[in-house]
DNA sequence: ATCTGAATTTGACGCGCGTAAATAATTAAT
DNA sequence: ATTAATTATTTACGCGCGTCAAATTCAGAT
C-alpha cells in the first residue's frame, strides 16, 4: 500500500497503466478484460488499494447492485435468523444486501419502501407486515421494484413468493399430537399476517379430516409481542378453566413460550409423562424453542431453503430483466421437531 | 399528484417557479429559505412528488446523511431492540440509519467497516465483537470515521464509549442473592468481549467484599451460541456434582436461559422458594426472561439510555467536526429485576 | 508476414446535484 | 423614500463514473 490517497478511477487508472474506461469495465465484470490486463489492475489494486466511489457508480447504472431485504419484526430471532442466511448469499453473489425491520408498523413499512425505491434496488426480498401492511402501497412498489415476497403471503403482489407450508405443517403435527394424546386446541395468534388464519384453517380441517371436533381459542391482543399475548391470554384461558382438551396447539412457538410461563405459573406441568397437567406444542421451532422448560415441541420451518429459494428466485428475476412470465408460489414443508412439551 | 414522472432536480425547480439552487437549498434546510418561497415549493412537492436522487446527493456532499449501526450479534433481542430505538432516534433527527451485524464473524466485520468508510458517514455507532475484532481495522475505521463505540468496550478506541456499569450492577445482584441465600457462585460467559472479563472482576470483587469467597465457574465452548453454552456447561457442572453454592448468577441472560433448561432436565427445581434446590440469576434483562420458567431475575441494562446516549454524543460529535475533545466513558447502572428464579 | 476478430484506448458526453460568486430582488428599518 | 441587510437568481464549474463511437492495438491463426 502506498502512501497517498487515490482520489479516483482516473488517478487508479493513470497509476496502473491502463485506460479508465477498461479499468471501469474490470470493476463491472473482472472477466470482461483480456487476463493479463486483468492481473495488471489486480496487481494495482493490491498496492494502493482503491475502490469505486459507490455514489458515482450508483448514479449511472441504470440498476444498482442494491438488494433490500425487509422483514416485519427484526426482534423476533426468526426473522433476524432469515436475514442473516438472505445476507450471506447476497453477498456471496456479488450484491450489496441492505436490511430493513418494519418494527410491526405500517408507516414504517410504507417509509422502507419510499427508501428503497430511492435506493433503486435490483431487486427486494419483502416479507411485509401482512394484514398492517398497506396493500396498495407495497402493489405500487412492487410494480417499479422487482420484489419476491416471502414469509408472509399477499395475494397477486410481487413476482413470486416462497413460504411455508401450513396445511402440510399444522396437519402433521396436529396428527401427531392426536395419535399421542387428546386431540389438541388451537391457541391462536393475533392475526398480523395471513399465515395465522392459514395456521387456523389448517388446524380445523386436520381436525375434521381425523374426525375430531376442533376447538379454537382465540386471543385479545394484537401487534407482534406475542410472549406477552401468550403469558396474559394463556393465564386468563386457564383460570377460566373448561379447556377443551388438556392439549394446546400455538399458532406459532413465541405465543408457546408465553403459554409455558402461564401454565408455570399456574403450577400446571407441562410434558407428555405422567404427572402431567396440559400439552404444549408451537410452530416455527423459533431458536429459543429447544431452551425452554420443558424444551418446546414444534415444527420446524426450514429456514435455509426458504432464504434459498427466495434469494435464487430473485436472482433469475433480475436476470430476466425484473417481471416474471407467471408468479410462482413455492411453500416449503415443515419437519415435526419432538421435545419433551408435548 | 400530475402525471409524468419528475426527472430531476431542474425539472421540479422550474415546474414550481424556483431556481434550481434555491431548490436545492430547500433540500439540505428547508429553513434556509424565505417561508414564502418554502410554501411554494411544498405546494409543488405534493403535486409533483419529486426526491432527489440520493446517489447524486451523496456524491456531492463532502458528508452524507447516514449513520451507520453496527452491532455483534443481530439474533440477539438484546441488539436487535437496541438498534430499533437507534434507528428511530437517527430518523426523527433527520439521518439516515444503515443497520449492519458482523454475525459473530471478525470477517465479517472487519467488511462492514470496509463498507461504511466508503459510503462516508456522517458518524457510526459501533457495538464491536469485542475479542473477535480486529483491534488495528477497528482503530483504523475510528481515525477516519466519526465512531462512538456502545455495549463492548475497547480502551482508547474512537470518540467516546457508552454502556452499562458492570462493577454497579454485578455488585447490586451479588449482595441480594447474598441477602436472601447462599452467596452465588459465578457461571461465566465466553469470553467474547470485554464485558466477560469485567462482570467476572465485579463479581470477584463484590463477593471479597461482602466476605465471601468467589467462586467462578469456567466454561468451555466459544461464540455466540450462548443458550448452547449455558445448557452444556450446565449439564456438565450440575453431572459433576459438588456446586460450591446452589445459588448460580450467570455472566448474562441467554446463559442463564441454557442453564434454566439444563436444571430443567436433570430435574433440579429453580427459584427462591422452599423445595427449590437450585437458585439461578442473570444480567441484561433479556426480552424473553420474563417467560422462562421460572421468570429470571437478573438485571436490567437501561437500553433506552444507553441507545439515546450514544445517538446524542455522536449528533454532538458530528456538529463538532468528527473530533471530540476528550475520549468520554459513560455507564449507566443496572436496574435489579426480581422474578422468581432466585 | 498477413489477416482477422477481439480487446483496448481515446475522446467526449451525460448523469443529477452541491456550491461558489456575482447580481438582482425583497424585506425591514430609518 | 432611502438605505442596509437579507434572501433569490443566474451562471458556471466540479464531483466520479458509465457508456458510446471511432481509432488503435493486440493475440492467435493462416
Amino acid at each position: 500500500m502506498d502512501g497517498h490517497k487515490i482520489r479516483n478511477m482516473e488517478e487508479f487508472a493513470a497509476l496502473s497503466g491502463i485506460s479508465r474506461p477498461t479499468v471501469s469495465k474490470y470493476f463491472n465484470d473482472p472477466n470482461s478484460v483480456r487476463p493479463s490486463t486483468r492481473k495488471r489492475i489486480e496487481t494495482a489494486l493490491e498496492r494502493y488499494d482503491y475502490r469505486p466511489n459507490i455514489y458515482a457508480v450508483n448514479q449511472n447504472r441504470r440498476l444498482t447492485k442494491n438488494i433490500g431485504i425487509v422483514v416485519p419484526y427484526l426482534a423476533d430471532p426468526f426473522f433476524a435468523e432469515i436475514a442473516r442466511t438472505i445476507e450471506r448469499r447476497c453477498l456471496d453473489a456479488g450484491f450489496w444486501p441492505i436490511l430493513f425491520s418494519a418494527h410491526g408498523d405500517q408507516g414504517v413499512e410504507n417509509n422502507i419502501l419510499d427508501s428503497l425505491r430511492s435506493l433503486r434496488p435490483a431487486g427486494v426480498l419483502l416479507a411485509p407486515l401482512g394484514r398492517a401492511s398497506d396493500r396498495k402501497a407495497v402493489e405500487l412498489f412492487c410494480r417499479d421494484v422487482p420484489t419476491v415476497l416471502f414469509d408472509s403471503e399477499i395475494e397477486g403482489i410481487g413476482e413470486a413468493f416462497v413460504g411455508s407450508d401450513n396445511s402440510q405443517s399444522i396437519g402433521m403435527i396436529v396428527e401427531y399430537l392426536c395419535r399421542t394424546g387428546e386431540p389438541p386446541c388451537f391457541f391462536e395468534m393475533p392475526p398480523v399476517n395471513p399465515n395465522a388464519n392459514k395456521r387456523r384453517r389448517a388446524y380445523v380441517q386436520a381436525m375434521e379430516r381425523l374426525g375430531h371436533t376442533p376447538h379454537v381459542i382465540h386471543v385479545n391482543g394484537s401487534g407482534w409481542n406475542f410472549e406477552e399475548v401468550g403469558h396474559s391470554e394463556g393465564k386468563r384461558v386457564i383460570e377460566a378453566g373448561g379447556l377443551p382438551s388438556d392439549t394446546l396447539l400455538c399458532s406459532n412457538d413465541r405465543l408457546a413460550i408465553g403459554l409455558l410461563a402461564a401454565a408455570y405459573e399456574k403450577g400446571l406441568r407441562v410434558g407428555h409423562g405422567p404427572g402431567c397437567a396440559l400439552r404444549i406444542a408451537g410452530h416455527d421451532d423459533h431458536p429459543f424453542s429447544r431452551y425452554t422448560c420443558p424444551p418446546l415441541t414444534t415444527v420446524s420451518q426450514n429456514y435455509d431453503a426458504i432464504a434459498g429459494h427466495s434469494v435464487e428466485t430473485l436472482f433469475r428475476l433480475i436476470e430476466a430483466g425484473g417481471k416474471a412470465k407467471a408468479r410462482e408460489t413455492t411453500l416449503f414443508e415443515g419437519r415435526l421437531v419432538m421435545r419433551l412439551s408435548a
